[in-house]
RNA sequence: GUGGAUGUAGCUCAGGGGUAGAGCGCCUGACUGUGGAUCAGGAGGCCGUGGGUUCAAUCCCCAUCAUCCACCCCA
């Protein structure tokens, strides 16, 4: 007896069926849209890319999560990529006679190895548009524009994007006057004090041997409430003496002000002065989109690094870009059913039927004038019983049959059929085409997208 | 990486030392040109994998793998 390999995929990586690659499609193409839309151009890279490319850019924890990618027998030292970012760094510094400023996206997959759990894999999806060459706060408040427009367009209603600045959190370590090896544990303990409140810092501080009046001092700024303006206000108050946190509440200001013209409604975005973001890279403002139900963590998440590309040339650039989560955000569409009635099961419009041998041949020329007629089309594949072949529509959620028997044959027609509403109309055969695209047209949410 | 829970039919799950059950789904028929209803019948499981204890293991013990949850980190 033949013994098989049992079929499995790799932990923490998964197989899209279509039915699930439908609505990812359907995502994809509302951000590319929107990536377009902004004027960011596709760009694809390798899966894979020299260690040496990636290591010592996001930081020892995150480092031990890169695959390393190598043949045996091979020569080189390559990595599965991390992220997007890192490759478009080392694209820019390979390619210096690409105009400035370079605006691009990438839809792609990047791969680290964490232990899975819900919204999270070990291989998924990313979707990053970044600008390289400007060092105008107008790029960022363009990449927070993207959140509220990809957003919004796919139907969330509540989301709130946090904005911090890396130089305004290394103006709160300087004033907190800790030592540069326990900054690290400080920043960590802050930034959850959306999840565990004051009392919880307060607490792990303490636990990590900062001291008192460290700790007052710090609950101090981190208690200042209020909107974006009135947040930045103290903080520049508290902060004045401060010149890397002046720098940090200036580039905010100005990011908010673009924002406000650009029409972003103040209450999709807040200043946090306490989200941290953990990637090593960034030196600007950062942003991120984290969603409370489901507890999946962040949805979007981005910033301004301005001196990683100067780790692969001589000639730096400033850059900034912000990349959205595929998986989690199909996970927060599907737990709350966010998916338009346009989004079906498939990508099929309509199921020709075939009677028999003779009509065949009949079916399969209407199937023909379907396709030219840009209407996606199936033909049951050997003449079957007419209930099989609807059951078959039925399950794969075919929304239209067109039936060719010989009676219709006869008067020159063909019965449409919508398997929704099981209405059914002779139609000439002429017209069919006309017929089907006005059925789609009309009754949305039966069409597929 | 740390801690915890769970792996039994396609799916959701029950059971329990003597090689297994329900609901839903699936297939067939009643229905020779019309799918979601009804009725009748049927298929489908080395009870995650490997080892141990036992006359005997799906059940007890150990290991391992996978999934889920919390932490960590992040998309």
């Amino acid at each position: 007896m033949a013994t098989f390999i049992k079929p499995r995929v790799p932990r923490g990586m998964r197989d899209i069926l279509p039915e699930q690659m439908i609505r990812r499609q359907y995502v994809i193409d509302v951000i590319r849209d929107v990536f377009e839309e902004f004027g960011f151009e596709p760009l694809q890279t390798p899966a894979m890319e020299l260690s040496e490319v990636l290591t010592g850019k996001y930081g020892p924890d995150a480092e031990k999560l890169i695959y390393q990618a190598g043949h045996t027998g091979g020569k080189e030292d390559i990595s599965l990529r991390y992220d997007l970012s890192v490759p478009l760094c080392r694209v820019i510094a390979m390619y210096p006679q690409l105009p400035k400023p370079f605006k691009r996206y990438q839809i792609d997959p990047v791969w680290r190895a964490e232990r899975p759990q819900k919204g999270r894999y070990r291989q998924f999806f990313q979707c990053d548009a970044d600008t390289v060459g400007s060092d105008s706060m107008l790029a960022d408040a363009e990449n927070v524009n993207l959140i509220y427009q990809v957003l919004s367009r796919l139907g969330f209603k509540q989301f709130e994007i946090s904005v911090n600045d890396r130089k305004l959190i290394t103006g709160i370590g300087q004033f907190s006057g800790v030592p540069t090896a326990q900054l690290g544990g400080l920043y960590r303990s802050i930034d959850k004090l959306d999840k565990i409140g004051l009392d919880g810092v307060t607490a792990e501080l303490r636990e990590n041997e900062i001291p008192e009046d460290v700790i007052k001092k710090l609950l101090t700024l981190l208690q200042i409430e209020g909107d974006s303006t009135t947040v930045l206000n103290e903080m520049q108050e508290q902060l004045e003496d401060l010149e890397i946190a002046r720098e940090g509440t200036a580039e905010l200001k100005e990011l908010i002000g673009y924002l406000t013209t650009l029409g972003v409604p103040e209450e999709c975005y807040k200043v946090n002065v306490a989200m941290v973001r953990g990637l090593e890279y960034y030196t600007g403002p950062i942003y991120e989109t984290v969603v409370e139900e489901p507890k999946i963590g962040s949805i979007t998440g981005g910033g301004r690094y301005d001196e990683l590309i100067g780790s692969f040339s001589k000639q730096s650039f400033p850059a900034t870009g912000t990349s959205f989560g595929i998986e989690r955000i199909i996970d927060v569409m599907e737990e709350f059913d966010m998916f338009p009635s346009t989004v079906g099961k498939t990508v099929t419009q309509v199921l020709m039927t075939v009677f028999d041998d003779e009509l065949m041949k009949e079916s399969l020329k209407l199937a023909t004038q379907l396709r030219q007629g840009g209407i996606r089309t199936e033909v049951y594949f050997r003449p079957a019983r007419l209930s099989a072949q609807m059951k078959y529509a039925d399950a794969k959620g075919i929304p239209y049959a067109v039936i060719l028997g010989s009676d219709e044959l006869a008067a020159g027609n063909a019965a449409v059929r919508d398997l929704a509403s099981r209405e059914q109309e002779n139609v000439p055969l002429d017209k069919v085409v006309e017929r089907i695209k006005h059925l789609i047209n009309t009754s949305e949410g039966r069409q597929t997208f």
